[in-house]
DNA sequence: GGAAGGTAGTCAGGCCCCGAATCATCTTGC
DNA sequence: GCAAGATGATTCGGGGCCTGACTACCTTCC
């Protein structure tokens, strides 16, 4: 579980920083600590089908694009999963020794293949996803359509403020 | 930074799976996603001055302790960061290896000790905390005082949902 | 005063992820 | 046809954080 601040002491100074505004914090702090709750919550369900976020993220790109009738290289499932493909490199080794997906040549160009869920990959999938899809519509079930779409329209506008946040 | 999986390929199977609700895994991958975002561009703020997340919320923490004229033990410094006392004694080693920190033993119980930022230490965050306030700020610039306090409230929903996406 | 149990901090080992460097292969331009 | 460069995957080294087992110390209560 990450680390995040509490908010409680920092009332105290806003005299002494004239740039810091207590309500962006406030809402910042309360993204970072939900956010937080919500990969540990993850987390401990998908370490009960012996996943983590990373290996279920790519079991589930390869099933869908299964079922799309297509197939992902390594690089592609990279993006999709928004992670660098060093990482996907060992997910991919963890995810063959467990007999979950198989690696398959690429017919014309010997520097690539393609991965492929295994019978084991896909039964595992097919098995846990209802749970998983359910387990995801109950964290929501508390808020109707119309806070969702907040909720989301809300995010963005954050998002679009990230940048600031992170350029030098 | 972590993986995260997009939702285009998604509306495909809605029909395999009755479970799966349209807009909590939209708006929970929307979550997800920004919730990286955020991580990632503190990470990449914090890594400028040496620090990571944990590193800075101790040192913050410290900072403002000090402020409030009080001093802090490690298990309290755990508390307030939300990790294990385990965790702690890491990112008390390095940062007193850095010599921001110091351990001041306990005079009476010689299992504690207190820590205590360095001259060093407060130097570095009063240079940084103008700057990170600013930068946290202008992440929440798009938002108005309603909307922040409408996000909050709708995380706060979305909190009292993971309990049902955590549990067995 | 000494076992039983609680509490504070530490250690060892592990997972996940990354960037940089590397290897193999393909493509392009001459 | 062949060097030069691009591209896909991998390896290596390392950082950050976690958990679970452990040590040292204190407290309690008979």
């Amino acid at each position: 579980m990450k680390l995040v601040p509490r908010y409680e002491r920092l009332q105290l100074q806003v005299h002494r920083f004239p740039t810091l505004d207590p309500s962006a914090i406030e809402t910042c702090i309360a993204m970072l600590r939900l956010s937080n709750e919500l990969t540990g919550a993850y987390e401990a369900h998908f370490s009960r089908h012996g996943l983590s976020q990373g290996r279920f993220v790519v079991l589930v790109q390869l099933f869908l694009a299964e079922d799309a009738g297509g197939t992902l290289s390594p690089a592609e499932i990279a993006e999709l999963a928004s992670c660098s493909r060093a990482t996907m490199t060992g997910l991919l080794d963890t995810l063959e020794k467990d007999g979950l997906v198989s690696r398959v040549d690429h017919p014309e160009d010997r520097r690539m293949y393609s991965v492929h869920l295994t019978e084991r990959g896909r039964d595992l999938m097919q098995g846990m996803l209802p749970d998983h899809y359910r387990r995801t519509a109950a964290l929501m079930a508390h808020l109707s359509q119309d806070e969702r779409d907040t909720l989301r329209a809300l995010l963005a506008k954050v998002s679009a403020g990230v940048p600031a946040l992170r350029d030098p």
